[in-house]
DNA sequence: GTGGTGAGTTGTCTTTCTGGACTGAGTCAG
DNA sequence: CTGACTCAGTCCAGAAAGACAACTCACCAC
């Protein structure tokens, strides 16, 4: 549900499940069940989630991320440092006397991207406005714009979020809503 | 954006396999006028996105929020509230005398399931460790995990994110370096 | 009228962010 | 040899944002 607000080809909006709100156990998880906090521990941050759409469109060195961001020195060296340190980027050197180093992605931070790019979808769809997506996500061999979706691989289906349930490999939850 | 075939269409996708590691289109796009960063300044703030995985697990209402996350009940409501702003909650009242109102995810809410999903799948993979993912996303009807893919209808197929480059649709960028 | 709940608000303290100056290795022009 | 310049940082004081606990307020149930 919830497509593009143009495009209506999706099933209709449905928020409110029956279940009427009292489904809600209070004081069990805290942070550990939760792969989302886990995430955002390392790379919930404002500037670290720019740096890194900065590292996906090529950007490699200190002085380019700075200029590009805006972001203050002492805080870009401490969440580069950050990101380093969980192998999300790598120091590699790119030249000698001095030494220089660069910043790359490392396959860890390579496959951020699933989330970056659906960071910037919904920007496009709710937040960018006119003007349309700035940005086109196309297909390397045949240059056509891609999707992204959930899919069914036992259906052969793609499925909308409002289609979809979580269920806890070691039970515990009283059935949460749709995700 | 592309033509999104409506969830539920049969399509049979062959999943191509390749080596990961580069990333998508080196440096292009310039401009602050990136989704990326106009997603990040509605939701890029550690509860709010904590607050939203709640909301999709089914919380609603502000004591459940505060007793789950352990948060500070001034921020809890200043996150809410904006929340609200952005019509990415909306305040439902589900009583009278005293009207009290619960947090309802929006159409706008729901479709940041997609960026929730691929964090989450994010943290399973990199972050979890062992006691393998905590949660797991089934195809409401079949019952079966669920994928999250990048998919060209073109070639009919899933693409990883080496497969991918970006493109502007008003070209005309001014290629920062080389990189 | 006492206790309990839901939904906040207020006040205080602590952490983080910001912007600018500074360092240090090395290169280049004259 | 001197001085200007580049890249990649570090250091620091003041400003902003965040965290916590305590408090209010409206209502309900007994």
């Amino acid at each position: 549900m919830a497509s593009t607000p143009s495009a209506g080809q999706r099933r209709s909006l449905k928020v409110v499940s029956e279940a009427p709100a009292e489904p809600f156990d209070p004081g069990r998880d805290h942070e550990l069940s939760c792969s989302i906090a886990g995430a955002l521990e390392i790379i919930g941050d404002r500037w670290t989630i720019l740096i890194l759409r900065d590292a996906f469109r090529g950007i490699r060195r200190f002085d380019h991320f700075h200029r590009d961001l805006g972001v203050a020195r002492n805080l870009l060296a401490d969440r580069l440092a950050k990101l380093v340190e969980h192998g999300i980027l790598e120091k590699v050197p790119y030249q000698e006397r001095p030494t220089r180093y660069e910043y790359r992605l490392t396959a860890k931070g390579v496959d951020l991207s699933p989330s970056l790019v659906a960071l910037m979808r919904w920007g496009d769809r709710w937040v960018a406005g006119e003007a349309g997506p700035p940005v086109v996500l196309v297909h390397d061999s045949c240059g056509r714009t891609l999707d992204q979706e959930f899919i069914c691989w036992g259906c052969d289906v793609t499925v909308t979020p409002g289609q979809i349930r979580s269920r806890h490999p070691r039970g515990g939850y009283p059935e949460p809503e749709n995700v």
